[in-house]
RNA sequence: GGGCGAUUAGCUCAGCGGGAGAGCACUGCCUUCACACGGCAGGGGUCGCUGGUUCAAUCCCAGCAUCGCCCACCA
């Protein structure tokens, strides 16, 4: 005998333990079934289990038990992702924490080898949780970004994409986390509005010149005031950057400023001349007019800076302090002594006062300034002159945006396609590299440039340059020294040189060595070659995922097999990070779309709609909410919210109704055992003879259809409810009531028809709420066995595919039993009959089918609404409560006990009620225009609901008549 | 500045051209032999506002208002 409840705390261990030591959550071994694969959006390695990752993959186990279910080879492949930025933090707090020696002192191998051990000890932790959700991963095949594997796979890629120039080197302003001290790629950077500044300078003319500047001006815009001046005015958000000015520009079509195209400014402070430029780019209608050129420090001013050739002048280290040492660009001169070194908002606060000093400061207004931060570090982000690589994303973007625009894949809901081509459309290159020790070492080595002094003739005088290093890109060191090899000995003057300091003449003989340091020995010219100290974006790696994962390179039968995979469940946030480079990426490499199907859900949200964070507090964890109602009651409800295109609110108390579906459903399974009611192995249901369940039959199928359709078309609310309704409202309110009478009856034929249909029903249950509940339902599939037990788990079991079953007599019958049971309740609950008195009750005016009905479902009717005895009668009995029912009149009569005062006014309601229907059609049916247009069907129904409603007006009304 | 979405019962949300729905909360009755994590019955909404299309609009279109999100180089 079953508990009274489930007890998830004992059982989930349990089913999860039975389900992974039977291996079905790998895929099967039939090389002819149907493939069905999702690879898991990896999960950070430092992660844990939040409600949004809970939601995510809910979704994923429900889809991959149902197709499970209907028996294809099913893969769902798991693991993380090494999270670049986030595990190095991680690591590095840890070191701090327990005061050890910092990430630089230790070195970079040794502080890699111990975020490797970090990852092993507490890296699966995330993993784990999923476990507890019930995710029926295949863990056999785990994967993890920096495996092996992966790593031969990302190294491929790289050294590919740069072979065919989609990856290149450069050096241009990017994004720079001052904080990391590395670049971050313009997804990194959220841009927050702040109150901030514009500070107005005064940069005097060179020649000490003046001009008249407009101060005032008429409605028109015509000037009315003017003073003289002998500078130029320029705004600024960030005075620390002036320093590296090398223009003032102002618009060609400017009349104010004409005449000065081609003059000069003195930069205050620097003490430099700078031109003044003319470029689109300045805005007559803002500030001044004249804008101020800073190309290393700001993206806008760095394309004027390419327009116009403009000198790149750095001022800042890679902490973002002012530069204390040359770094080659000429910034240092221009800082004086007493900055240098300093932080950039220092700096900011001392340019302000010196330049207020020197009476310059023009002015300063507040205003709301958009601005940079790292998404990780949360620092201010700056725009910073580095050497890196970048991906020409413009490129890949174009197979990746036909595809979707040609349907090879779909987004559900269609809407984020737009939001897809948008940015696809608009696509930046995409800076790879990242100044961090934990990632893929990106796979370059560099050598020394070759310099040509001098021709002797036979010989030739070189040096070598090791400040401006040519990459030579291969998968290892070896490939990448033939590489370099081959670009030396074309280079003129490799063999039979002299080295430029010395006189030595070496004979065509030269060496390249992993090793920086390296220079010459007696009888070899060494030429060091090193690799990049760099690491690729995480993101690079995670854009392989569904290929990486599967064995790529190598040509695996996974890879064959389940490549494309079939969907991919994600939220919005990352359709830019990850869903739109694995379309580049699959489409590169593989030639196909990594997924048909992209389904977005919803981001969860707290209580005011806000994005849950861990800096916020609004978090809710899906752990405490499994340890409190069960990991069923979580998945269910996160699948019956996962309406598309919303956000999700989650509620605790949502999640408590969805426990106490489970429950019902368990005491319905009890129920089911009580009452012997076994699943029998030879039971056809199209053979059941007894209305009730030919009824609960078609309603079995019905409700089957509609779980299967609304997972097929990732609609998970509607299949979710469609279980539910099902579950609770028709089999437990109705089928199982109407079952009583015939499971303690004393036809024994019916019976066993009945406990049979009753199972098998209860089956179906189980199986369509498996994929959102597995745990209770699997639980119960073994409770529940019959005398042979189950042959499978439930989570292998068919998955219903009923047809053939519906049977619209029995339905029509059992529905009329439904409103007549409801019906009386009514009258009884509304008259304040006590719920243990029993009533007789009189039909009258019933046709023949209804009379046919009542022998058939008497003494059912009698037991669901608590009546003593039906009975046909002509006349209704004085003193009774009256309801209609199609054509016939039902009649309790209660001489003597109702309060005729209450029942006249319930009756007067009612009628009320129907004349407002009845209003309402005939307005309708009287509009010449609706009878014309409206298709016949319409019409026609409109027509028929009417007269049902005068009808059962008339009766109602003589009812009252009666009552005086 | 551009784009997307939302506005439906007290709360959280479905529905989306032809009689307004769910969960929770609320009211009344019921410890009826599966279930009080329950049963039965009920109350509660002019479906943001204004126009338009249509025989018919909560649903389609336009505008407005409010809220939210994403993207963007305005100094």
């Amino acid at each position: 005998m079953l508990d009274k409840t489930f007890t998830p705390k004992d059982a989930e261990p349990r089913l999860y333990a039975a389900w992974e030591d039977s291996g079905h959550f790998k895929p099967k071994d039939d090389p002819d079934a149907e493939t069905y694969s999702i690879v898991i959006p990896p999960p950070n390695v430092t992660g844990s289990l939040h409600i949004g990752h809970a939601l995510n993959n809910t979704l994923q186990d429900v889809l991959i038990r149902y197709h499970r279910m209907q028996g294809k080879a099913v893969l769902w492949q798991p693991g993380t992702d090494h999270a670049g930025i986030a595990t190095q933090m991680v690591v590095e707090r840890q070191l701090a924490a327990e005061g050890n020696i910092s990430r630089r002192d230790m070195g970079r191998d040794a502080f890699v080898e111990r975020v490797w051990e970090w990852k092993e000890k507490s890296g699966g932790t995330i993993l784990n949780q999923l476990r507890r959700l019930g995710a029926s991963c295949d863990w056999s095949r785990e994967r993890f970004t920096m495996d092996e594997g992966l790593s031969k796979a990302v190294i491929k890629v790289f050294v590919e994409l740069h072979q065919q120039g989609l990856i290149y080197r450069d050096k241009r302003l990017v994004n720079w986390d001052p904080h990391f001290q590395t670049a971050i790629s313009d997804l990194e950077v959220e841009n927050r509005e702040i109150d901030g500044h514009y500070w107005r300078f005064r940069y005097p003319l060179a020649d000490g010149s003046t001009y008249r500047f407009p101060i005032a001006h008429d409605e028109d815009g015509n000037p009315t005031e003017w003073e003289e001046r002998d500078y130029i005015v320029v705004a600024t958000t960030r005075p620390e950057t002036m320093l590296g000015d090398t223009a003032v520009a102002v618009h060609p079509d400017d009349a104010r400023y004409a005449g000065f195209v081609g003059k000069s400014v003195r930069l205050p402070i620097a003490d430099v001349e700078i031109p003044i430029i003319a470029d689109e780019h300045a805005d007559p209608e803002t500030g001044s007019g004249a804008v101020k050129i800073t190309p290393a420090h700001d993206f806008n001013d760095f394309m004027v800076g390419e327009r116009h050739n403009l000198p790149r002048v750095n001022l800042f280290d890679r902490q973002a302090s002012l530069l204390t040492e040359d770094d080659g660009m000429g910034g240092l001169d221009r800082i004086p002594p007493e900055l240098r070194g300093m932080d950039r908002f220092e700096a900011r606060k001392t340019i302000v006062a010196m330049m207020d000093d020197l009476g310059l400061l023009d002015g300063i207004d507040d205003k709301k300034v958009m601005q940079p931060f790292g998404d990780r570090s949360g620092v201010v982000v700056e725009p910073y002159m580095t050497d890196q690589w970048f991906v020409k994303a413009d490129v890949l973007a174009r197979d990746a945006l036909a595809a979707v625009e040609d349907g090879r894949t779909t987004f559900h809901p269609k809407s984020w396609e737009k939001t897809y081509f948008e940015w696809m459309r608009n696509i930046q290159p995409w800076c790879i590299s990242r100044q961090l020790w934990w990632g893929h070492r990106i796979p370059a080595w560099y050598g020394p440039s070759i310099v040509l002094l001098e021709n002797r003739g036979d010989h030739h005088l070189i040096e070598l340059d090791y400040n401006e290093p040519i990459p030579f890109v291969a998968q290892t060191f070896e490939e990448a020294r033939k590489v370099a090899f081959r670009h030396y000995e074309k280079t003129d003057g490799i063999p039979n040189v002299i080295k430029s300091s010395g006189e030595h003449i070496y004979d065509g003989s030269f060496d390249l060595v992993a090793d920086r340091q390296a220079a010459m020995s007696d009888d070899t010219l060494e030429i060091a070659l090193w690799q990049d100290e760099d690491v690729l974006d995480t993101w690079f790696s995670s854009a392989l995922w569904p290929f990486s994962t599967l064995g790529w390179p190598e040509e695996t039968e996974e890879l064959k097999r389940f490549y494309p995979t079939s969907v991919l469940v994600t939220a919005f946030d990352i359709i830019f990070f990850w869903v739109a480079r694995m379309m580049m990426q699959g489409l590169h490499f593989m030639e196909e779309v990594p997924f048909p199907d992209i389904y977005i859900h919803a981001l969860v949200r707290d209580e005011h709609g806000a994005k849950m964070s861990k800096s916020k507090g609004n978090v809710i964890d899906p752990l405490e909410l499994i340890d409190e109602y069960g990991a069923d009651a979580v998945r269910f409800t996160l699948a019956a919210l996962a309406a598309q295109g919303r956000d999700i609110r989650m509620s605790k108390d949502r999640v408590e109704g969805y426990r106490n579906f489970g429950t019902k459903l368990w005491n319905a399974a009890r129920f089911c055992q009580m009452n012997d009611c076994r699943p029998h192995p030879d039971f056809d249901p199209k053979t059941v003879k007894a209305t009730v369940n030919r009824w609960i039959l078609s309603e079995a199928e019905a409700a089957a259809k509609a779980v299967s359709a609304g997972l097929d078309t990732y609609r998970f609310n509607e299949a979710a409810g469609a279980a539910y309704r099902f579950v609770w409202n028709v089999f437990c309110d109705w089928h199982l009531e109407f079952a009583k009478p015939l499971l303690s009856g004393k036809d024994e034929a019916a019976k066993a028809e009945t406990r049979a249909t009753t199972a098998y029903v209860l089956d179906i249950a189980m199986k369509l709420l498996h994929p959102f509940m597995p745990f209770v339902t699997e639980e119960l599939w073994s409770q529940t066995a019959g005398e042979g037990g189950r042959d499978t788990q439930l989570i292998v079991a068919d998955w219903p595919r009923l047809d053939g079953l519906v049977d619209a007599g029995a339905q029509a019958e059992m529905n009329w039993l439904v409103d007549l049971t409801t019906d009386i309740r009514r009258l009884r609950s509304e008259s304040n009959i006590p719920a243990g008195a029993k009533l007789n009750a009189v039909i009258v005016g019933a046709s023949a089918e209804t009379k046919a009905r009542l022998d058939r479902n008497g003494d059912l009717l009698k037991r669901l609404a608590r009546l003593d005895a039906v009975t046909l009668g002509d006349t209704i009995p004085d003193g009774s409560l009256q309801t209609v029912i199609g054509e016939a009149t039902i009649a309790l009569p209660l001489e003597g006990v109702i309060d005729t005062g209450a029942e006249k006014d319930r009756l007067a309601k009612e009628i009320a009620k129907v004349e407002g229907e009845i209003a309402r059609l005939d307005k309708k049916l009287g509009n010449e225009r609706f009878v014309a247009n409206a298709p016949a069907e319409v019409v026609e129904g409109e027509r028929a609901k009417r007269a049902d409603y005068a009808a059962q007006k008339d009766k109602l009304s003589e009812a009252l008549a009666r009552l005086g």
